[in-house]
DNA sequence: GTTAGCATGTAAGGAGTTACATGATTTT
DNA sequence: AAAATCATGTAACTCCTTACATGCTAAC
């Protein structure tokens, strides 16, 4: 997550450690203050691997360390391939995802509609598993349980919404219609039921 | 926070781990699916530690092996402890939160109080982080990015309310007013202004 | 000239995950 | 009897954090 964010900042503008970190942090708002002690391993590694290189002569003037990097041709395509890689876990998704989206402008409209419409399936199938959750718990919980079930359900089907205005908006934008075999059977749940119909 | 969680669970009634793991999946409809590579190690270091033990002659019946444990004193003592820590970095925060919630019935009302609104004034916070990083990025940012941060705004807003609802509810319920030094001031941002001011 | 902030780095550790291995029990 | 699911566990790894160490430069 952190190569992605490096390498999406370094396709901007050239840049040393310290400044990353800045703009990590102050993209979004303060989510996410990383560490030097992840953010210069990660960078030497994305370093070794041929990602990234130091941009000779940019310690010019002061002839103060500042070891200013930039994105190479391998890094634009390793950039690429962490962008569209497939969801992990719930727990982790949810921070990636954001961090994914601040990049989105980088991919074609088909890839970024079709990770859009991917995520949105996934937070829907969530949203059906929290209602089924609050269902079953009609009674025997407590008032908080329930008032953090019902804020979850309220919070994932404004996500959910958030994300299908985006597609809709993308869509009339470049003119593309959702795939006939996809039309509204984005979730496996629903596959699942259909298949058991 | 698997701790935290182990423990919270085996409060209501003894279990074994692929029940704890069943119940912490269900638990707000499947957020966080824990992995037994981390169930079962943490299970056995709570053990250790002394905060659960087997409950002795639960695999009658069937004799097949199932490994049930429960609480113990210095576990609750654990648990509290646990519930109570203090916030780390944004980035876990937000899911430590919700966990948290989950058991906050045990805490009693002040310190359940005290907590939503720690939390909802790092909230606070964080939302004016996000509406000062859209004032700055106003004009040179493009329209992902923008809807990004203003979805963003807005989630952190709805939260925002709805702590204050609970600890409006809350305070209503049991009759305890805000503490006069601390009204309307909990943010550090806003300290600091006034200190400068 | 000392405090504050810039800038880079290392070592150790935390909190989880995936992948693998194993066997018992229930369902079909 | 085969397949699915229950149930427990280990080893290796990922990805990040905290705490520490170092030195330079700008500002007061």
């Amino acid at each position: 997550m952190l190569e992605l964010a490096i390498l999406g900042l370094l396709k901007e503008r050239p840049m040393h450690g310290y400044q990353l970190s800045r703009e990590l942090t102050g993209q979004l708002g303060g989510l996410w203050k990383v560490s030097y002690g992840s953010l210069y391993p990660t960078l030497k590694r994305l370093e070794r691997e041929g990602a990234v290189e130091q941009v000779p002569g940019t310690s010019a003037g002061t002839g103060r360390k500042r070891l200013v990097y930039r994105i190479t041709t391998t890094g634009e395509q390793l950039f690429l391939k962490l962008l569209e890689e497939p969801p992990s876990d719930t727990q982790a998704e949810d921070a990636r995802f954001r961090i994914r989206l601040v990049f989105f402008r980088y991919l074609p409209p088909e890839t970024r509609i079709r990770l859009l419409d991917r995520r949105r399936a996934a937070l829907a199938e969530r949203l059906e598993a929290v209602k089924a959750a609050i269902a079953a718990a009609a009674d025997d919980e407590d008032d908080y349980q329930r008032a953090l079930m019902e804020h979850g359900r309220a919070a994932t089907e404004a996500d959910v919404a958030w994300l299908a205005g985006l597609i809709q908006q993308e869509r009339t934008k470049y003119g593309i219609t959702a795939p006939v075999g996809q039309r509204r059977r984005a979730s496996a749940t629903l596959r699942r039921k259909e298949r058991t119909a």
